[in-house]
RNA sequence: GGUCGCAUAGCUCAGCUGGUUAGAGCGCCUGCCUCACAUGCAGGAGGCCCGUGGUUCAAGUCCACGUGCGACCA
């Protein structure tokens, strides 16, 4: 007969030291390597989790540690399945952001033109530094000034995610801007070039005048704006007939290129055809008619400017009108001379006079200016009519986007939207109705994916043009690098056959001085984390993934351009299971909660659902917590000789055990860890601590040999199945008790390796004599305990005798139960009353006689 | 304007495929220091399940419309 390893109490803290046991055990599993992913299992052993890579250069907040929380308690939970999980992350280090601050940081400006200097070191600038002119750098400097910043960044991620006990691989972490990660973004655009998917093109394409690059669709956001109609006095030309329109942008007159009203429109259909004049410029425009006209919107008759919005694009290209651009890549009016082709006037004279006021003046400026002039001329109708309307911004913007002619890169995608959307319908969505957002972004594309940045800090596109004698580029011949040569920076890189003295010569070569929209190189994560085209073994065993765990703002662009990448590249998906969580510094509430009581809090909530960000329940948290840790410490240091658990209670709470293991993992399969958790805790609480504790305690302590090993056996079985339910959510406290008794005993050093538990668990344990015993048992203490609260006695007040009530079977089944009870409620003496008029499974106690409370 | 989601105790939310007196946590009230835990234990109060119709023997649960809130997209 052996003996429980019981531990001595008094050996353990009074409280759980948290942020000791958190540093401790971080240090640990990685020096067990509980988080490793092992490259020689098989595929269908592994679980891959595509993790999104956090945008360092933003600001640490709750958000993100709630959604990463739930990756990790779905990694954790798959662990224990015996999994062999693969668990990267990545540091989303491009964008305007980081930018910006190296810019200040060491008061440089990038200039893709500069050549590149070998181990250049700069020192923060100074503020005298700073009244200077800001020193110009090439673009890989650049690049390396802003991985010095981001560094900085990711470590103080870093140190948030292990504190948070996020179970990564770190030996699996990437930048979005590292070698590695360049160079599979450049292969990319090889692949997709030799595809045919990628195209350039120089046309009218949104922009944003302050940040001067072109955006896609995916970044633009609509913002409703005060704006006012002008109604302006247009002359028909050869007759003494004039008509109105209305326009928000009366500045974009001078780049007025048609006229047009929709073809029912009885008030102007006998002008399709004719020419009419713009005032102040007497520029001649077309009148043409167009389904896309409103009638009943505005005088119904329209000026089209090159370019206005979108739908001045579309006349643009579809009536083969003139392009007029008056609007600089900077947002100001720039030089146009009226007369020379292209800018025919009645009266050039009169236009530039017009015109050149405005060189030079933004948007606003130069539409006071206008207004002006056309009031002065008897050109403006009326009053300007105050609206509010929708004008597109760029998401990171200020001002409104305008249209402007500039030469981009393009993914071809609207001839795809059927695959596309395909592809959407064969991955899970985790909750489902969140495909209809994928449905909806994908069935409402306009615009192919323009993939080039007019900035510095990103991927360079592998391209450049040959010059011909004149100097001018070839477009349509771009040079596209080997791969073998990637990545490369074509603005310090010569093309493969020429020298780099005939950049920029007549004859010579020209690099692409664009870089990659930054989904570019985040759509590809799966396959950074993978290897691709780098170790296609590696790759073939990680992708697809198995979840791709992401926030739902950006399903129209990271999951909508990951599902378009590995569509193009691998004519396949890129996850089986995409689950949409939600998006303060976040470190002093680990402090104050400990990361376990901050992770109870993330995994509480359901996937998709906004959840309020509530410290009350961070102490909750903390105080289950707490709960583990005195539930913990006394089953652990109960005694005894083992014994088979045999004893009627005992084996009824091991039933329930069962029925509670199958309902968690149930759950967990459905990817609901918020239920998992939720009944795990009622179980634990009330089942376990306050009930089945409190019945065996006293057969734990003083019953005898056989009686007493089945009571702690089965709180020890009770508190390993527990522990393990627990531990995807609080993998400090649970492996921390863990650690107590249960790592040797088992020989799982780690419980996050241990398996989840099962039926094997409670396989070798007889089922209970009467099914509902166990129920029985709890129903009658409880009646005791509200006798005694209604008494107003302490609970651990005595009874010299009491009557129980109850439905003669239900006494059958808590006969077996009752000495267990008794114990627990310190009844000395019962009398069983059998009761037909009581429901099956009520118990009633009447009549109880207390033990004076001195003799207590 | 379109699409989607949500409307249940003071607060935050569970209520799966419709079936007896609607649940949890927090908060509140009343007792209780019972030898794991007062970061605890026992007990209790508190709800026209947004509104109106409909389907059904039966609706918080399904359908329609309406109202309010939120998100995404125009």
């Amino acid at each position: 007969m052996t003996a429980f390893r019981a531990i001595d109490p008094t050996q353990l803290p009074k409280h759980f030291e948290a942020p000791a046991a958190e540093a401790r055990w971080e240090r640990e599993w990685e020096r067990l390597g509980i988080h490793a992913y092992d490259p020689s299992r098989s595929r269908d052993e592994t679980f891959v989790v595509d993790t999104p890579p956090p945008t360092v250069s933003g600001s640490l907040h709750v958000g993100h540690i709630f959604s990463y929380t739930h990756t990790d308690v779905i990694a954790r939970y798959q662990r224990m399945r015996g999994r062999n999980i693969f668990y990267p992350m990545g540091w989303d280090d491009n964008g305007l952001p980081t930018e910006r601050r190296v810019q200040n940081f060491f008061h440089v400006r990038c200039d893709p033109r500069a050549p590149y200097e070998p181990g250049l070191v700069l020192d923060p600038a100074t503020a005298a530094r700073l009244k200077e002119p800001p020193r110009i750098v090439s673009r890989p400097n650049f690049i390396e000034l802003c991985q010095r910043v981001t560094h900085e960044d990711e470590e103080a991620f870093k140190t948030l995610w292990r504190r948070l006990g996020l179970s990564v691989d770190w030996r699996q972490e990437y930048a979005t801007i590292d070698a590695r990660s360049r160079r599979l973004a450049q292969l990319s655009f090889h692949d997709l070039f030799r595809k045919g998917h990628v195209y350039s093109l120089e046309a009218p394409t949104m922009w944003d005048v302050d940040f001067q690059t072109a955006v896609a669709q995916a970044e633009v956001e609509d913002r409703p704006v005060r704006g006012a109609f002008h109604h302006v006095a247009f002359d028909v030309e050869g007759t003494s007939e004039r008509f109105l329109i209305a326009t928000t942008r009366p500045e974009l007159l001078p780049a007025c290129v048609g006229v047009t009203a929709h073809p029912d429109d009885a008030r102007y259909r006998h002008l399709f055809g004719r020419r009419a004049f713009t005032p102040l410029f007497r520029v001649p425009v077309p009148i043409f008619p167009s389904e896309l006209a409103d009638p009943a919107k505005g005088t119904g008759i329209l000026m089209v400017c090159t370019c206005g919005d979108v739908t001045d694009v579309v006349w643009w290209r579809e009536q083969r009108l003139a392009l007029r651009q008056v609007l600089g890549r900077n947002g100001r009016f720039v030089a146009v001379s009226f007369g020379s082709p292209g800018w025919e006037s009645a009266d050039p004279a009169a236009a530039s006079r017009a015109y050149d006021p405005l060189r030079g003046k933004t948007v606003s400026t130069a539409r006071e200016a206008v207004v002006a002039g056309l009031r002065e001329a008897g050109a403006l109708e009326g009053d300007p009519k105050p609206i509010e309307h929708a004008v597109r911004f760029y998401e990171k913007g200020d001002r409104p986007l305008e249209y402007i002619s500039t030469r981009q890169w393009f993914v071809r995608l609207l001839d795809k939207k059927e695959a596309l959307l395909a592809r959407g319908e064969a991955i899970a969505w985790h909750p489902d109705f969140m495909r209809l957002r994928y449905r909806n972004w994908t069935e409402n594309l306009q615009v192919d994916w323009c993939i080039s940045r007019q900035r510095y800090f990103g991927v360079p596109f592998p391209v450049w043009y040959p010059l011909d004698e004149e100097g001018t580029p070839d477009h349509d011949r771009p040079i596209v690098a080997p791969p073998e040569a990637m990545p490369v920076d074509p603005m310090t890189d010569p093309p493969p056959g020429y020298e780099p003295a005939q950049r920029d010569r007549p004859g010579g070569f020209s690099g692409e001085p664009d870089i990659f929209d930054t989904w570019f190189t985040s759509s590809l994560s799966p396959q950074v984390s993978s290897g691709w085209l780098l170790d296609p073994e590696r790759h073939r065993r990680l992708f697809p993934a198995d979840i791709r765990p992401q926030s739902h703002e950006i399903i129209r662009t990271w999951a909508f351009y990951t599902i378009a990448k590995a569509h193009l590249h691998e004519d396949t998906i890129p996850w089986k299971h995409v689950v949409i969580g939600n998006v303060v510094t976040p470190m002093h509430l680990l402090e104050e909660y400990a990361a376990d009581g901050v992770r109870y809090w993330a995994a509480g909530a359901r996937l998709g659902t906004d959840t309020v960000f509530d410290e009350k329940v961070m102490r909750v948290g903390k105080r289950l917590v707490t709960k583990l840790f005195n539930a913990g410490k006394f089953v652990l240091a109960q005694s005894g000789d083992a014994h088979p658990i045999d004893a009627e209670l005992d084996r009824g709470f091991a039933a329930r055990l069962a029925t509670l293991a199958a309902t968690v993992t149930a759950a967990h399969e459905e990817f609901d860890f918020a239920r998992a958790l939720m009944e795990t805790v009622s179980f634990f609480w009330h089942d376990f601590t306050d009930t089945f504790l409190e019945l065996v305690k006293v057969r734990a302590r003083d019953g005898a040999p056989a009686a007493r090993g089945s009571a702690v056996a089965a709180l020890r079985l009770g508190l390993g199945v527990l522990l393990r339910l627990f531990a995807p959510v609080l993998p400090y406290i649970t492996e921390e008790i863990w650690s107590w008794a249960f790592a040797e005993e088992t020989g799982y050093a780690s419980i996050h390796r241990a398996p989840w538990p099962g039926a094997e668990d409670v396989a070798a344990i007889p089922a209970p004599a009467a099914a509902g015993s166990f129920e029985a048992a709890v129903a009658c203490l409880a009646a005791i305990n509200r006798t005694k609260s209604e008494a107003g006695v302490s609970v651990g007040r005595g009874v010299r005798r009491l009557v129980i009530a109850a439905h003669p079977t239900t006494l059958d089944r808590l006969r077996l139960v009752l000495a267990d009870v008794a114990a627990a409620a310190r009844v000395e003496g019962y009398d069983l009353e059998p009761t037909a008029t009581l429901a099956d499974g009520v118990v009633e106690v009447r009549a109880p006689e207390f033990v004076a409370a001195m003799e207590a």
